[in-house]
DNA sequence: AAATACGTACAGTTTAAACTGTACGAAGTT
DNA sequence: AACTTCGTACAGTTTAAACTGTACGTATTT
């Protein structure tokens, strides 16, 4: 009986990884940065590159470049113990401050990115149009700059909302 | 000259293209859905499968599926002209709008339902404590839970994160 | 009714991502 | 100094996604 609970335990650790990493995908995670994270998450414990290799049946490589991705993202830290040779790596605890932020901090380098480009767009067109002679290649050019126009003010309004998205309040 | 400019022009068409499309994956569409719609958006005038096969240099197959996938999630609209016979797509117009909205609702129906998924794991986990006499393996599903209960906690601060985000304020 | 045009299902192919195993350099141990 | 242990670079493999071409059903034209 008791092997059994063990064994139903396990198998609600592997529900939980899998239902909460569809959540962290939603932020641009990978699935297997996902079900890296969340282990470590669950783990509270830092844990080795060998420990991570076993829970997730990965190899120890896999386990490496992702956890790599994941302190590049911020999500997650390498940790010191006194007398563990091993590097260790924990999960940060507080999710929405974690995941919010980077998250919007994604969305506002992205949109300020491509509206820059699409600004710089815009005055090449601007140039072209100056040497343009037939009234149907005007035509073009114009709707395509009041496209262009439309677009950097989709960019403003994204930027916006996620202005107004401040994780910090829930802290 | 003339056809100098012309080169340029299709050139821009096509730095747009590029550029915009970045910021319609960061929507979850993907590559050749984002770089479709707008295609679609830019041309303005509805256009047929053969004509966006053309545009992008990719079969009339992968066109059908694209506008497809793109009219599901309502970024698209058929549209009727008397005298065409062949299907003629549309770019809905308001971008904010149509995008935010559905990127909302995405992530509402999302969060709820892992916030489902996640409750009813917890009774079943709970059910399993009432069998378990170890002292250490009720450590373990103890420290489970109340991770369980943190992930909870975050589905709902997402929820409300895009609760304030109401699009419907500038359309 | 025969012929043509159209959209999509389906199977097969190409392309990109995830993953693995070997190998090697750096750090630590004996 | 020889021997382990550890992490990661790299090349090769597996797996999944995107895309294509053929084929077929439906609708339209002659």
């Amino acid at each position: 009986m008791v092997l059994k609970d063990h064994h139903t335990i396990e198998d609600i650790h592997t529900k939980v990884i899998h239902e909460f990493s569809k959540t962290l995908e939603m932020f641009g995670l990978s699935p297997s940065d996902a079900r890296l994270f969340v282990t470590l998450y669950i783990n509270r414990d830092p844990m080795t590159l060998d420990e991570m290799s076993d829970a997730l049946g990965k190899s120890k490589t896999s386990m490496s470049t992702g956890v790599r991705s994941l302190v590049d993202q911020g999500l997650v830290e390498r940790v010191w113990k006194k007398g563990v040779r091993k590097d260790l790596y924990q999960a940060n605890e507080n999710l929405y401050k974690n995941f919010m932020s980077s998250y919007i901090k994604k969305w506002h380098s992205a949109t300020n990115e491509q509206e820059q480009s699409l600004r710089s767009i815009e005055v090449q067109l601007k140039d072209r149009c100056q040497e343009i002679s037939k009234e149907k290649q005007m035509e073009v050019a114009d709707s395509l700059y009041h496209r262009i126009e439309d677009m950097i003010g989709f960019h403003d309004l994204i930027s916006g909302a996620f202005n107004e998205m401040n994780p910090e309040k829930n802290k």
